[in-house]
DNA sequence: GTCGTACATGTACAACGTTCAGTTACTGCC
DNA sequence: GGCAGTAACTGAACGTTGTACATGTACGAC
């Protein structure tokens, strides 16, 4: 829609970043990417619908670029929760849950984002694979699991927090898909569950390694 | 695709049904509803496009259809799973997670479609809801969770129940969108989810209550 | 000035969901 | 038997989608 000049030689990059922006904001608006046109998006950044193919292979890479952005986006946000509760990994591992949730309900489109499966049937089912700000981001919640253990990030830490996770995500899911669900409130819920799976931990480790309850 | 021959008088329903059938077992090969599409549909039932319309208002409504039958396919599995354990409310348990898994690995299609989310603009929120069959799987948890607290339905064994289904949810969700995820095995991290939780409501609920521990 | 190339545009196509007017064939009525 | 009525379905067409391919345009180097 916008009038646009076409941008200086050598520059022909910064398309690309623009496109980016524009559908990033978009999808906040639409909150699906399958919502999301290639026209409305070069549209909206004052250019032709085949200018996006000079940056991107097609739709799918495009998605791709922006699931990266959307992950970040919430690295971000769950970083800054637990940064609050530093020296309390247990109430940061709260905040981070709060976050977690309040992030998949403010920008549902975002988030839905970072879940999207682009299911081609010509795909490469080993190529999809959690982002490195994804792993990044994991790698937070087990330090985060494993300081509240008391312990080193071994096996139970990881898998407690991947418990802690998916049951986060499947509660950001439902309430998309169902969202007359009647979910216990946030609070009780994310303290009931952090609370349950880091206690089971602990028991755990004491009776493996023979250390003492607090 | 197929030679048909059209319905007697008064039996124009039969298409519905066949259309129905023929759209979930496409979805099982293509394994996104957006990947379904009304001509594949309605080409492998025999039929032209439009015929689709006269028993659909539109492709949101023949999801939605189609996302009842997906339910009650899982509800049927979850129901066989738990019934096997009769008795036994926490090997149930671990069985239901363990058949809820497998249902969404193995026919990912149909449990995409349960948690299918059709964002048209138009939409009324409150409009989606847990179907039915949705509702009473969910109650059957909710049992399977209070017996194994030995206590009733409680708020502690719906709270409980969600959280396992969310972790459920989320788990088979994580997969889909990432397989590369390098998940704890899943018998392991059912026992641990399940135990965790149920360990963590049944400590709660000695304290309120303070009957005696098993 | 004119040439090469980086940065785009314009046209076109097949597939999609959907609308609407038209066709087919069975049923009850005279 | 003929004919109207209607249930069951088709065909053509529209706007939108992702995308391929040919084309245009302006700037820096010679």
């Amino acid at each position: 829609m916008e009038a646009r000049a076409r941008n200086p030689r050598g520059e022909g990059d910064r398309l690309r970043t623009t496109l980016l922006d524009v559908a990033t904001e978009l999808l906040a608006e639409v909150h699906d990417v399958d919502q999301l046109s290639v026209r409305a998006v070069t549209s909206a950044a004052g250019v032709s619908p085949t200018a996006l193919y000079l940056h991107f292979a097609d739709k799918d890479e495009l998605v791709t670029a922006i699931k990266l952005r959307c992950f970040a986006a919430l690295k971000e946000r769950l970083d800054a929760a637990m940064a609050e509760r530093d020296g309390d990994p247990l109430s940061a591992l709260r905040a981070a849950g709060h976050a977690y949730l309040a992030f998949a309900r403010e920008q549902p489109g975002w988030y839905a984002a970072i879940f999207h499966t682009n299911f081609r049937k010509d795909v490469d089912p080993g190529e999809y694979r959690l982002g490195g700000d994804g792993m990044e981001t994991f790698a937070v919640l087990v330090t985060a699991v494993a300081s509240c253990l008391g312990r080193p990030e071994d096996e139970d830490a990881f898998a407690i927090a991947t418990i802690l996770w998916t049951a986060l995500h499947g509660r950001a899911s439902v309430t998309r898909a169902m969202p007359g669900f009647p979910f216990p409130d946030e609070r009780s819920w994310i303290e009931r569950l952090v609370s349950g799976m880091v206690d089971a931990g602990a028991a755990a480790g004491d009776r493996t390694a023979g250390s003492p309850a607090d």
